[in-house]
RNA sequence: GGUCCCUUCGUCUAGCGGUCUAGGACGUCGCCCUUUCACGGCGAAAACACGGGUUCGAUUCCCGUAGGGAUCACCA
């Protein structure tokens, strides 16, 4: 049995269901009697965690707690020079913000090199593999002809059967593969997918200094940690059938595969940073985001149950197969993303809002939001959250609300004001002032009966209102907001648009 | 280029031989609600890539074509 290590002084490793032990899955699945559901999410941390890469995440949690089983974490970190610790932490905290709790402890995949080289030379031993001496420029002649030739370029060979090897010449290990016949995989999403051995070359699985490739690794790692699904991207697909040759050498349970479509950006073409490949933390941060619409909207993308838009994590879980996972590509649609956040928005509880824009808040203020602030913000927010898709419009939205006087007046409302019937901002205060029920209802049959008086519409009063209250001509609604602020404030407001629009007047 | 995969409204999708004059959602447009903007409600325009088969009958099955994608490292 061998243990699954973490580097002792890696990243903390964010552990929310580690109350699983490390047991060995392979002894989990024999006391069960059956095979237990084990997926694995297995990113390289030479990036942060993309769009994709949360949506194969997400495919591989529900279909894990769908079937009861385990979400395993995989770090693939091999590639020292590309692999960052921020990468890391970015990609642990972008699971954390989704909510994908995985089972039992990261596994980072560089700290089982010995294990995987063990493996490389257990194939040496039983004649799976065998030592390759060509030289990386041997090698790319080698593809320059092929190229010439018009010829597939795929390793030829050279060394598989010869046994007079250099003395101590730096060499690769290579997979002895099988040439003749061809694999076919079921694949769970793609379905059977068939290639010819003769295909597929004799791939290296340690490298001349003696570190393990990319191929190996993986193989040996699921092995390990027991995953009976590999749900990945499938840009994996092809490797797939070189990862079986492998396996089958080992003489290892092979798993199911589904290779999940990639995402694509709104043009068709890869998805790059002009159109969404931004990290899950941008999501968040940046656009301002909630962890459960970003769920949905990937859940949805490439996958549909029926007419159902919105979709709980426990649905999800219940409903979540492979089978309905689409064999095309799908196109990120930002607009779609956003009216989904919409959505959970209006859905979410004011409080946990309030909460999410206080520090946007505070920055726009250049203040920190007092107690009275995140009161006002919080009783308001049943009607600021229908007029937002995003955390960032909620929060610059809201501000008119804390703004000390005089608050800044944009164009539209300007214009409103300038526009008003003359007198009648004077007379609404005049009217207020002397009422003494500070109440919307109350507020608002004041504004009625002025309005009658003047023979204009209520429009014609609660616009330049609306204007000297929030400084824009659209907001809640007026009397709402003039209940919440209280008599002093919205008298001030509108003394002070009064005083405006007379010092407008003068040349 | 070789190999592999994909193809329903602009986009995400429902459809798994007849229920399709093809449904839902986003977006777009119109109307309603209304103190503004939203929210909400109602409605409209909008798709089975093309060509052959198979079948009594194809959006659904098969084969081509076109288009798109993935992959061909001592990278992961």
């Amino acid at each position: 049995m061998l243990l699954l290590v973490s580097p002792a002084n890696g990243p903390a490793t964010h552990c929310p269901r580690n109350h699983l032990t490390t047991l060995e899955p392979q002894l989990d699945n024999k006391l069960m009697g059956a095979s237990k559901v084990v997926t694995r999410f297995a990113p390289s941390p030479t990036g942060f965690l993309h769009i994709g890469g949360a949506r194969t995440a997400l495919f591989n949690f529900l279909f894990a707690r769908h079937h009861g089983g385990d979400f395993r974490l995989r770090i693939e970190d091999t590639d020292r020079a590309r692999s960052t610790e921020p990468a890391i932490a970015a990609i642990l905290d972008g699971l954390g913000w989704l909510n994908f709790d995985w089972d039992g402890e990261v596994v980072y995949q560089f700290a089982r090199a010995a294990r995987h080289a063990d493996v490389a030379h257990q194939l040496l031993a039983n004649g799976h593999a065998y030592r390759c001496y060509a030289t990386p420029e041997e090698l790319e002649a080698m593809r320059a002809a092929q190229r010439a030739a018009k010829q597939p370029m795929r390793y030829d060979g050279r060394w598989r059967d010869r046994s007079d090897w250099p003395n101590d010449a730096p060499h690769v290990i290579r997979l002895k593969a099988p040439q003749t016949g061809s694999v076919t995989i079921d694949d769970l999403v793609q379905g059977p997918v068939t290639v010819a051995n003769a295909e597929l070359d004799d791939m290296v699985l340690l490298r001349s200094d003696g570190t393990p490739t990319y191929m190996l690794a993986v193989v040996v790692d699921d092995h390990d940690m027991g995953v009976t699904h590999v749900i990945r991207g499938d840009d994996h697909l092809n490797n797939a059938f070189r990862q079986l040759a492998l396996i089958r050498a080992m003489g290892w349970q092979e798993p199911a595969y589904a290779h999940i479509p990639l995402i694509h950006g709104a043009d068709g073409a890869k998805l790059s940073k002009r159109h969404g490949a931004l990290g899950v933390n941008e999501y968040r941060d940046q656009l301002g985001l909630l962890p459960e619409a970003v769920e949905n909207y990937l859940l949805r993308l490439g996958w549909g149950h029926g007419d159902d838009e919105f979709i709980s994590r426990e649905q999800a879980v219940e409903w979540f197969d492979l089978s309905g996972v689409g064999r095309g590509p799908a196109r990120f649609d930002m607009k779609k993303l956003e009216s989904v956040n919409g959505h959970y928005l209006r859905q979410a509880d004011d409080a946990r809002l309030t909460a999410l824009i206080a520090p946007g808040v505070g920055a726009a203020l250049g203040r920190e939001p007092t107690a009275r602030d995140l009161d006002i913000l919080q009783r308001s927010m049943a009607e600021l959250k229908k007029r937002a898709n995003n955390l960032n419009d909620l929060a610059t939205s809201s501000l008119f609300y804390l703004r000390s006087r005089p608050i800044p007046m944009d164009d539209a409302a300007a214009k409103l004001l300038a526009s008003a019937a003359p007198g009648i901002l004077a007379r609404a205060r005049t009217a207020f002032a002397q009422g003494d029920d500070w109440s919307a209802p109350a507020l608002e049959n004041q504004a009625r009966a002025l309005a009658d008086a003047a023979a204009v519409k209520l429009g014609q009063v609660a616009q330049p209102l609306r204007a000297a209250v929030t400084g824009a001509a659209q907001s809640p609604g007026l009397f709402d907001v003039m209940a919440m602020l209280g008599r002093d404030e919205i008298l001030g407001r509108i003394d002070d648009a009064l005083q405006m629009m007379e010092e407008g007047a003068k040349p």
